[in-house]
DNA sequence: CGTAAACCCGACAAAAAAGGTCGGGATTTT
DNA sequence: AAAATCCCGACCTTTTTTGTCGGGTTTACG
């Protein structure tokens, strides 16, 4: 149960670009510091630049930069675009799946949609600028379950 | 972003045993009615019986059962018996890793511990009974964070 | 205009992981 | 003794990951 490196240089390379927010447009080189493969680098970047996620210029002082204001860039946003959507079971994601083993009542379905649902929702709330201010609060909510 | 077959079938096969609970031990052949690889299954029942969750009976009559109560086993035990801890990074989990690009101030090492956290505590949170009784709630704690 | 600095893109490839299969050995019941 | 089971390691195939490479395109600048 691990990312991949995909998903991890990815994350470091928009926080990259979230640090020079407003600085303009960074170019691979620029990314050197952080000691990432840097012709693997420029084909993530292209990933999320595909996604949306940040903008290019092309040419003589060009480079890459945030699409948007780092507090409006998740993480769920970045992963998704560099590893596909989050997916425990093909029959959650995919509506004309296989059998899954046991179709009409598979008691595993909810427990997928249910993990689903939680870690988008986590991912989904922790932004760039959360990142950059070490900003991670744990929601008070843990109702404890102890029996 | 997908869990492996590893983790679907362990789940998969500790789902059965917990409906069977009580009922004596279920042969490798009585988890035909999922569907799953045999051989395969063979093995993964291995590794959850070295993880402790289950407990095996050899010789005619033999078969697998849980080895504690449907209620004591958390969804978390059984997908890290099957594909091992969860770990964003190495840099987290294994204290003696490499700089992680960005020794001393890594910024993006907190999102991990975090998530990891999180995440962690949401899989420790679900009982196979839970996914028995569909009883799996939502938190009520999810603040709203649409701007 | 020419050149250099960038990004863009598809093809390729090595290495690792996933997903199984197989054959035979060990145990236990009947 | 025979049959039903689990146990285990070796092996294999396919897919995914993790890159590399070469050349094309775009643009600023002198």
């Amino acid at each position: 149960m691990k990312l991949s490196t995909k998903g991890k240089y990815g994350l470091y390379a928009m926080i990259f670009l979230a640090r020079r927010h407003g600085e303009g447009p960074q170019s691979l080189k620029a990314f050197g510091e952080l000691n990432l493969p840097e012709a693997y680098l420029e084909q993530l970047l292209g990933s999320l630049r595909r996604a949306g996620l940040v903008n290019t210029v092309r040419g003589t002082q060009g480079g890459y930069l945030l699409s948007r204001e780092p507090e409006k860039i998740t993480v769920k946003e970045i992963l998704e675009a560099m590893e596909g959507p989050l997916c425990f079971a093909d029959c959650v994601a995919d509506s004309d799946q296989p059998p899954c083993a046991h179709s009409g009542d598979c008691p595993a379905r909810g427990v997928w949609e249910y993990l689903t649902g939680e870690i988008n929702a986590l991912l989904g709330r922790i932004t760039l600028s959360d990142i950059l201010n070490q900003n991670l609060h744990h929601p008070e909510n843990v109702t404890e379950e102890t029996t």
